[in-house]
DNA sequence: CTTAGGG
DNA sequence: CCCTAAG
């Protein structure tokens, strides 16, 4: 099987002479002239060999080219030309042509692919690698997609795509395969396109190049995560943004100005066009230490995901764009509300769950939007997991969360906290099981829609940071000591069926706390009750009783043990000795 | 998903 | 409480 193809070659020209200078009228660039670089036609031979190309098939070449010329200026239906890509598979043309490409060495100078590139910007006017895309084709009113402005030129200018692309020259002339391939790395490199080429035809597209539209006007500068959709519509000049792919796989942190990999290999890349870089997925913890902005970029790039668009549901993205002119200092859950909220008050209260399970209350937001389907509702959940936490660090840092609210705050809080718990008490000595305190009557349902509750002094406390009742402590033990420290998710089935917060993870951490607790307060007695004496008043026998199970346990703490040996005589007023 | 441990 | 790593 023989084939023709285009070779690029130095003028020192390893090949025979017998080819024809292609290249200036394929760039249709009269600057050619001097550029060493043209196009030789050449026949591969089955055995790989180089066979300068006969008459015919230059002519044949020529007219080939000439009707690619032709079909350049016909900017006209975009969507065409894609869907005649998308179609048509590889030909076979295709592998011989690769394995060619392989044989012959193409040697282009810095300087030669320099001005390629110039000429591509001319010769491809609507080229998505020229920033001003948008303004040339700006006249439809609709944000161009930037693979479509490839698709636009014929296999000349998808040469020079290709190489832009691709950061090499290739020999390929069909002009199918070159727009598949730089289809397909601009896909696979290049998050716009992705997103472009998979929402093509959803009238989501559509729905969120408005939004961008809308939101890149006044956006402040953005981070290249997030640009993706805005480059889409504007073809933002400083931020090609690469809109993850979610590739499961990502690698570790990476700049967002990493390589890509691109399947056919690339070289050198042309930074400028190439900035759009496949990035990973941040961490969540990532996520909360960074600024706002970042923060919330994270979000899109989540919403953004194929798995979105696949679906076709990027409407939360879009409602979502709006926070981010919000005002760091200022409440973003409201703001939030507005936005995602397209509909309603609920999603605020969504986001104030906690992260770990905010299910049920997505399953709430859901009713209330019954737009939204389910991998919107996934989506919406993380999104709002990293806005809770971000909101959470507006109100104060995570710190200020902590220590603050631990050491400055309890003091005031003290008080209230104390009457409450005594009237707790009162219940739990009078044996009455007490449900739940104040408190959790407001959980279930609709736990914490108030997020904070200011304090005498200024200070916030979370809502959702419910204090360990006397009586959850209780059943804590009890369930330890039925089912043995460990087993928290039996325990949280037996003893804490009601109590739809406190997942097995806070019991063990309550545990954790008990026994540390339990062993630890024999040295500080004085000093820490006077000090501290409203923080958590844990009755004596039920530290005795943790102290019992832990040693049962044998998860007693090694240097601690003998800090309270004295107590033992209270230890066997208790069910519990019988169970285990 | 559950457990264990660090923050 | 939150997060993550393991099983």
């Amino acid at each position: 099987m023989e084939t023709v193809v285009g070779v690029e070659w130095n003028d020192e020209g390893k090949v025979e002479e017998n080819g024809v200078d292609k290249s200036s009228s394929a760039l249709s660039s009269p600057k050619q002239i001097a550029d060493p670089v043209v196009y030789k036609l050449v026949r591969v031979e089955g055995d790989g060999r180089l066979v300068p190309a006969t008459d015919d098939e230059v002519m044949e070449v020529e007219d080939f080219l000439e009707d690619e010329k032709s079909e350049m200026h016909d900017v006209a239906n975009t969507e065409q030309t894609m869907g005649s890509i998308g179609n048509e598979g590889p030909s076979s043309e295709k592998i011989l042509l690769e394995s060619s490409e392989g044989l012959l060495k193409t040697k282009t100078s810095e300087a030669d692919a320099a001005k390629q590139n110039a000429q591509l910007e001319e010769s491809v006017p609507s080229s998505s690698l020229n920033d001003n895309h948008i303004d040339q084709s700006g006249g439809t009113g609709e944000c161009p997609n930037p693979p479509d402005g490839m698709m636009e030129s014929g296999s000349s200018a998808s040469a020079a795509v290709f190489k832009a692309t691709f950061g090499r020259e290739t020999t390929v002339k069909d002009k199918l395969w070159l727009k598949r391939r730089i289809a397909m790395g601009l896909t696979n490199s290049c998050d716009i396109s992705t997103t472009t080429f998979t929402i093509k035809d959803n009238k989501l597209v559509k729905k969120d190049e408005e939004e961008c539209s809308k939101d890149v006007d006044d956006s402040f500068t953005q981070d290249p995560a997030v640009g993706a959709a805005d480059v889409n519509c504007k073809g933002s000049p400083t931020s090609h943004g690469s809109q993850s792919e979610d590739h499961q796989s990502g690698s570790g942190k990476k700049s967002r100005n990493n390589s890509m990999e691109i399947d056919s290999g690339s070289e050198h890349l042309n930074t400028e066009q190439r900035a759009a870089k496949r990035i990973r997925k941040p961490t969540k913890r990532y996520i909360e230490e960074l600024s706002e902005v970042e923060s919330r970029d994270y979000s899109q790039k989540l919403i953004s995901s194929p798995k979105s668009v696949g679906l076709g549901q990027i409407s939360p993205r879009s409602c979502l764009r709006p926070v981010k002119n919000v005002p760091s200092d200022g409440r973003t859950v409201v703001t939030r509300l507005d936005s995602l909220g397209g509909s309603g008050v609920q999603v605020p209260y969504v986001s104030r769950v906690r992260r770990s399970r905010p299910r049920k209350n997505v399953m709430a937001l859901m009713k209330f939007n019954p737009s939204d389907m389910g991998m919107a509702a996934k989506l919406v959940k993380k999104a709002l997991g990293v806005r809770s936490s971000q909101t959470d660090d507006d109100i104060g840092s995570k710190v200020l969360k902590r220590r603050y609210t631990d050491q400055i705050q309890q003091p005031f809080f003290a008080e209230l906290e104390k009457e409450r718990q005594n009237s707790v008490m009162g219940r739990i000595e009078r044996g009455e099981n007490l449900g739940r305190s104040q408190e959790d009557s407001s959980g279930d349902n609709s736990d914490d829609n108030v997020v904070t509750v200011p304090t005498a002094k200024g200070g916030m406390r979370r809502k959702h940071h419910r204090a360990w009742t006397l009586g959850e402590v209780m059943k804590l033990v009890e369930g330890v000591s039925k089912c043995g420290a460990g087993r928290w998710s039996e325990i949280k089935r037996l003893a804490f069926a009601s109590y739809s917060y406190r997942t097995s993870v806070d019991l063990k951490d309550k545990w954790r706390n008990l026994l540390k607790a339990s062993f630890a307060q024999a040295p500080p007695d004085d000093g820490m009750n006077s000090r501290k004496p409203t923080s958590m008043p844990i009755p004596e026998p039920i530290l005795v009783r943790v102290r019992e199970l832990a040693e049962m346990n044998a998860q007693v703490p090694p240097n601690l043990s003998s800090s309270k040996p004295s107590v033992g005589s209270r230890n066997m007023h208790e069910t519990k000795s019988g169970y285990l």
